[in-house]
DNA sequence: TCCTAAATATGATTTTTATCATGTTTTTTA
DNA sequence: TAAAAAACATGATAAAAATCATATTTAGGA
């Protein structure tokens, strides 16, 4: 479904929403350990997210990664799109180029409302939403 | 959600349904043509096919690949286990070890649905069921 | 002002997936 | 029984994704 890459990054991110407040800074180290991928590999994707002004960060000693107010309110489907690509949701599940609604593939009846509706919750959800269900004990993340 | 390689076989293995009427045969070479995947590629995923008994083929001159009875009752749920694995629709969207209904992932919830509607779908329809649309003009392929 | 701790930039390596190529075996037909 | 047409087996190459490494820039603190 998503790249392994997408996955690191979404956890990432949710990992910055709860443990940084305000303006108190994580460490790509912290972040790559509690959520078991390599420093090098994490910290790439944290650089690229800053560049699309995802998360924020600061450089040099007291420096790390933390979220602005506005950074809290971007819609979760910026990171999925943002590592792979706009087509993920959007494109036929077998390929096919002429597959909308008024020639459907045979897979399409099928799962397109679902589909749609997992689209939807990325598309109207932010960062925020998301780290608030987690605090309230509605999902949770490893640890 | 698929790999190139299952969207091309499930792909494949429809049109053979279609379009292998009985014991009639079709060669890779006409399936690799229109369904738009290199012929060497396909031919190698309809051998495969053939291995796992979800179709038939009988080489030489007249040969080709079909489909018995048996084979238009398999599931099309094989298809995509014989080439993505059966953790495709089991494993965490999001990579987390722990996640199920009583501790979910962040995207748990929207997700469900989704991947079971193409999960039932693909576990509770033959291929046969699947040909029968499409003869019916309820869902489209190619051409 | 110098040292150190952090992100940043860049690119190298490895692994996986996708694609291509070629020789072998089987079977039909002349 | 020989030629040709097909699948089959095997492996080579290419492209993409994942992972690792290293040098550079920035900023805080002694």
């Amino acid at each position: 479904m998503f790249s392994n890459s997408a996955k690191y990054a979404i956890n990432a991110v949710l990992y910055l929403a709860i443990h940084s407040k305000g303006s108190e800074k994580i460490l790509a180290r912290d972040i790559s350990g509690s959520i078991s991928v390599p420093k090098a590999y994490i910290a790439k994707l944290l650089q690229e997210l800053v560049r699309h002004d995802i998360i924020s960060s600061e450089r040099g000693p007291k420096g790390g990664f933390y979220l602005t107010e506005a950074n809290r309110k971007v819609p979760m489907i910026q990171i999925v799109e943002m590592i792979d690509g706009e087509e993920l949701f959007k494109s036929c599940v077998l390929g096919l180029a002429h597959c909308n609604e008024a020639k459907p593939c045979p897979l399409h009846e099928k799962i397109s409302p679902y589909r749609w509706s997992l689209l939807t919750a990325l598309e109207y959800n932010t960062i925020q939403d998301y780290a608030d269900e987690i605090s309230k004990n509605k999902s949770y993340l490893p640890q």
